[in-house]
DNA sequence: CGGATTTGACCCGCGC
DNA sequence: GCGCGGGTCAAATCCG
């Protein structure tokens, strides 16, 4: 690797970068306004819920942090994704602690979108939600191969470039994706897990960079990948990617557990793991169209959920629960925020967005 | 001092 | 084949 550093420019260089910490936590700087965020006017607040004070997890914002915190809790992931019991062990990636409000079609059947139309900022480090999990051996299939290609190169000393082309004729496939979108001056999101920042591009006709991000759990191979709406600065569009195989390493304050099974993320592939202990048990169905086109989802007015995942992604529909009754419950009460109009795929190029989140929706979002 | 972040370079897939 | 853009790597740097 040919890292040439400025030495002569070191200072100037460590001076640019304080300033751009500097700015970033006070300054106008539009992509890096996370600070600051009135944890009280909150989702809850919004949504008519009451707010726990200080920084609210995702699932806490859904206020269902009495949900008992069975044994093998639940994600937002599971409710999006119910689907039959998958093999043990496998997490699914946990969505940022807001409240979904899922949205378009994704490009690749396995990308599911929501969007979170919910206008608060929580805190950064509100820690939400605790994924439903259970500890042991991952076991993978088909959408793992990204994971083993970098445990490759990590393995070997040396790195890809150094290496050569690996894996030629394979191509590289993808771990399924979800994304959603969060209207949130918060950049990244806490939804529990700890994550690693390993790269930020900046994206195509977009002046918001984007982020990714690396589960920092030995074994964990799940990524997240953030960036804002060029169009709405104020959404900020998180697309998980794989599996968490873990439990995760914080259990927030009012961490919520959903009694849902974990089957949670598991893509299209339906060959993620499912958890053990998990048996179908609720299912939320209701929130969440899915399909190979796009859903609107208008019910719970308060949020508005669309989801863009392929049929395959979201499992059937499972019998209606008294979680999805108290979801529904919970969301329909406050006037909707925004309501979201039929969506359209959208021809813009937005960067990631561009897949993930029609633009209609987005500047509905931003409504 | 160890973990997290920054950031330019490199790899790779895809469209033309 | 080439260029573009997304994604990843890893040394340097920051920070608690």
């Amino acid at each position: 690797m040919d890292w040439n550093l400025p030495h002569a420019d070191d200072e100037l260089v460590k001076r640019r970068r304080k300033d751009e910490k500097t700015s970033s936590s006070s300054g106008p700087n539009p992509y890096l306004q996370n600070h600051e965020i009135p944890s009280t006017f909150g989702f809850s607040e919004v949504y008519g819920f009451e707010a726990d004070k200080g920084s609210l997890g995702f699932m806490d914002l859904l206020g269902l942090h009495d949900y008992p915190s069975a044994p093998t809790g639940y994600s937002l992931f599971d409710i999006l994704h119910p689907q039959p019991p998958p093999p043990p062990l496998e997490l699914p990636a946990v969505p940022p602690d807001l409240p979904p409000t899922p949205v378009s079609a994704a490009p690749e059947s396995s990308d599911n979108v929501v969007m979170n139309h919910h206008q608060t900022p929580i805190t950064a480090n509100s820690s939400s939600l605790s994924p439903s999990s259970n500890e042991g051996e991952t076991i993978r299939t088909a959408g793992d191969e990204e994971v083993e290609g970098e445990e490759v190169s990590i393995n070997q000393e040396k790195t890809r470039k150094q290496l050569g082309p690996k894996k030629k004729n394979q191509k590289r496939q993808r771990e399924p994706r979800f994304a959603f979108m969060t209207k949130s001056q918060v950049d990244h999101l806490d939804d529990g897990y700890r994550w690693r920042k390993y790269g930020q591009k900046g994206v195509k006709n977009s002046p918001y960079p984007r982020s990714y991000y690396r589960c920092t759990t030995a074994g964990c191979g799940v990524k997240k990948r953030v960036e804002r709406s060029s169009e709405d600065p104020s959404i900020v569009v998180t697309t998980y990617e794989g599996q968490h195989t873990h439990l995760t390493p914080t259990t927030p304050r009012g961490s919520f557990m959903f009694p849902l099974e974990t089957a949670a993320y598991r893509s299209g592939h339906g060959s993620l793991a499912p958890s053990p202990a998990t048996t179908p048990l609720h299912s939320p169905q209701s929130y969440f169209y899915h399909h190979q086109q796009q859903h609107l989802y208008s019910p719970p007015q308060s949020l508005n959920i669309i989801s863009s995942a392929s049929s395959d992604f979201l499992g059937p529909s499972l019998p209606n629960s008294s979680f999805n009754q108290d979801l529904r419950l919970r969301f329909t009460s406050p006037p909707p925020p925004a309501s979201l109009p039929p969506l359209s795929t959208s021809q813009r190029d937005d960067g990631l967005l561009q897949d993930i989140v029609p633009s209609e929706m987005r500047k509905e979002a931003n409504a």
